[in-house]
DNA sequence: ACCTGAACACCGTTCAAGT
DNA sequence: ACCTGAACACCGTTCAAGT
């Protein structure tokens, strides 16, 4: 064979992304390798490192992609909900089925965490600030007594606290996944939080 | 060589699993492989199968060790605390620095969750089950007009709350990391969750 | 210019063969 | 009985060589 050409850089981007993606959701991401996602759209190994730079590269495009449709989800729902916090309450919802729904995806997201020397690039880097910036949003109505950093502040607990059940939960952790819904606990957490964050004393 | 029997059994497997531990710390958990591990105590790869079942029952093992340590200071931080509601937040502390203190042996507990077939040992899910039932007896006395299932309920959502947290911030997620140190988020999760716990009155 | 295919340096796991 | 060492089937990554 060499020289085919039968496509482009971009095609060749967009069916490696979809051959991994359908890996991972299939097989977890102990399942993926830079040979398999080759092999799975018909060319050599080396192909790949012509459109990507590494195996990481493509796994963080994945993910790439995979906030972007979590986030979209999480938007969604801001416009069917009644108040600031049954609206914080969607928001755990959704986070949760998507979860759920797609978990070894989901799972890839947060197990892959040291791309390189060079870090995060700044362009992914804004895609989880999205999502925490919607929480905010959400929440900043709820919290008119509160300043600017007090409102970012509690985002960051309350999604990071979200974030914790969901993965123990996806974990199958015998605490978490016991007797109650994962949902039940999400909004356990959610719903006391915000009670005790709304309420005016501080209390310390 | 051949038939050395230089170490017991038992001996054998403290060596390794020191070595293996020693290779997390310093590499992180991608830098562990059995062959390094073989080659730090002086035997070959075989060897090792000889006295775990293969990588995977190791690393379960060292995770064991890892969740009797992390125990071991939660349990002593609740004999130096003044009221509940201080025990749960040195809980949360402690865990906190336990975690930032050896990242790396930290996430291997929770980066290894398909163990294999047969799931996770009971001995294994006690350590974890373990570590819940001591955020619940901490939550008791502050939750005398709840039931035991509510207390149970409580206390899996805030510690999958406190460990989401917590592994943000390892991760290293631009939305967690950011300005707020990770002990001041804990502190916020744990005490607006109890302001909204210990209030009376139910909001739906 | 585009792609291959072989090479390099690693893996986890098994197991006949040596002492 | 205990341990080796070689084998098997995989990895990620690179790059001279082919068309």
């Amino acid at each position: 064979m060499a020289r085919r050409s039968d496509h482009s850089r971009v095609e060749l981007r967009e069916m490696a992304l979809a051959a991994a993606e359908q890996i991972v959701v299939e097989q977890g991401h102990e399942g993926l390798s830079a040979r398999k996602v080759a092999s799975a759209i018909g060319y050599t190994v080396g192909t790949l490192y012509l459109v990507f730079e590494n195996l990481d590269d493509l796994i963080l495009h994945i993910n790439a992609r995979t906030l972007d449709r979590l986030h979209a989800r999480m938007i969604a729902s801001q416009s069917q909900c009644d108040d600031a916090r049954d609206c914080l309450l969607q928001l755990g919802q959704v986070y949760i089925r998507f979860a759920s729904d797609d978990p070894h995806r989901f799972a890839l997201v947060f197990a892959h965490r040291n791309v390189d020397d060079r870090g995060i690039p700044a362009w992914y880097q804004e895609k989880i600030t999205r999502m925490f910036a919607l929480v905010e949003e959400a929440l900043e109505p709820l919290a008119k007594q509160h300043t600017r950093d007090a409102i970012t502040q509690a985002s960051r607990a309350l999604w990071g606290g979200v974030h914790g059940i969901c993965i123990l939960a996806l974990a199958d952790n015998p605490g978490i996944a016991g007797a109650d819904s994962v949902q039940d606990l999400t909004h356990s957490l959610i719903s006391n939080y915000l009670k005790g964050f709304t309420s005016s004393g501080s209390m310390r």
